[in-house]
DNA sequence: AAATAAGTTGCATAGAGTGCAAACTTGCAC
DNA sequence: GTGCAAGTTTGCACTCTATGCAACTTATTT
């Protein structure tokens, strides 16, 4: 069994059986939904198929997630999630243009960027998934809207709402179009050349940002494929 | 009936008995949804609610909309399509920054926004709207998107989709970021001094964009109140 | 005034989503 | 370990959404 010494608890994570067993039937639903989503394509299956594939009962599902989508869309959440914590973790005093595009940059890794990738190319020529998709994109804009408001609250007009929305949510959107420009370019490509291209792509994004987007050829050099 | 005289057809506008039908029933049925909104709340009225007060078939309703959702969001994109056409009626080599700007003040009277600011009120402290609303945006960028493509076609440089993507994605997020910040000030309030300041929101916001959001306090004025 | 196209309605049915109570698991104290 | 309290799962019942289909009504054309 576990360890019998006692245990100091100095890290903030005891994780115990309940809260495990948890985690892996948030897991396991989806997995299975990707599976299905793989297998039959979007819209074509239903909650009981998942909830079947994932050994819980449908009943249980609804105590994970509220409709197929938001199984699916728990994806995209758990990505910007991750993009969240990284944003958290630059300087407080660093721009926050500066800082959005580095958390950006470093989540443009394969392990966190495939099962997104994955699941954007499955549900691509299909606007079924829309829904869920843009609120787990809008619930990230609120938490940038969030982590801003806290560094700006001292500087000279930070408490201006109006700069602090705005400035979240073109961020977002910057982002999301650096994604999305991606995607269509390459597809569920994961090569070391691709990935640099995303990076780019977002270091781009936030760039036009930046100047404004002064000159409809932006100052820093694109790729030029 | 109609006149017999032979229609040369020079307009475009030949609003046969059908059209009109059609856009009555599809009025009543909004109206109906948002009475309904007013009187019982969000979340606590059915379809079969929305048919019985618009004096129509339960059926009926789900060929006009998909959703009680969709029935009030086409509030919302009602207002989001005037603004299409206004960006639209631009001189096509306004730089779109100021073109969306015109386009977004252009709209800031009562007639466009009241019913806009009414939906806003009613769904306030209720998620259960976001669904179909955070599409009425979505659609209203994709349009936006694909003016400023048009534009910049043959401007150099101007096949940069990033660019294109990133613009029309800003574009959106800062006038959101402007409404958002008037309705929380102002609630439903329409006075012309609202409405100024909502003109101003608007402007500020757009500038935001076009300065790279360089300093915390806008250059441009902002309200003193 | 037919003939035809377009729109409405009721019926049937599959599936989403939720409240409830009974059963089962896990954590904790003795 | 025994036992109890709190947390989870599950089945059941029920309401509501959403869509296909066929019969019916209304507008348009000739």
């Amino acid at each position: 069994m576990t360890d019998l010494l006692p245990q100091h608890d100095d890290e903030p994570a005891p994780p115990s059986r309940r809260e495990l067993n948890k985690a892996a039937t948030r897991q396991a639903i989806t997995d299975a939904a990707l599976e299905l989503l793989r297998s039959k394509g979007p819209g074509n299956f239903t909650v009981e198929d998942i909830a079947d594939a994932a050994g819980i009962s449908r009943r249980t599902f609804f105590n994970y997630f509220s409709s197929t989508d938001a199984a699916l869309a728990s994806i995209v959440h758990g990505f910007l999630d991750k993009a969240i914590i990284q944003l958290r973790l630059r300087p407080a005093d660093e721009p926050m243009l500066e800082s959005a595009q580095a958390a950006l940059v470093a989540l443009a890794d394969p392990k966190a960027v495939a099962p997104l990738a994955e699941l954007f190319t499955l549900t691509q020529q299909s606007p079924l998934m829309s829904h869920t998709e843009l609120e787990a994109w809008d619930h990230c804009r609120a938490q940038v809207f969030t982590v801003a408001r806290e560094r700006l609250a001292g500087t000279p007009g930070g408490q201006d709402e109006l700069y602090v929305h705005a400035l979240a949510g073109s961020i977002i959107s910057c982002g999301k179009a650096a994604m999305e420009v991606w995607f269509n370019r390459r597809g569920p490509d994961l090569t070391p050349a691709s990935l640099a291209e995303l990076r780019q792509l977002l270091i781009d994004a936030m760039a036009l940002l930046a100047t404004g987007f002064n000159t409809p050829a932006p100052p820093s050099a694109t790729r030029s494929s």
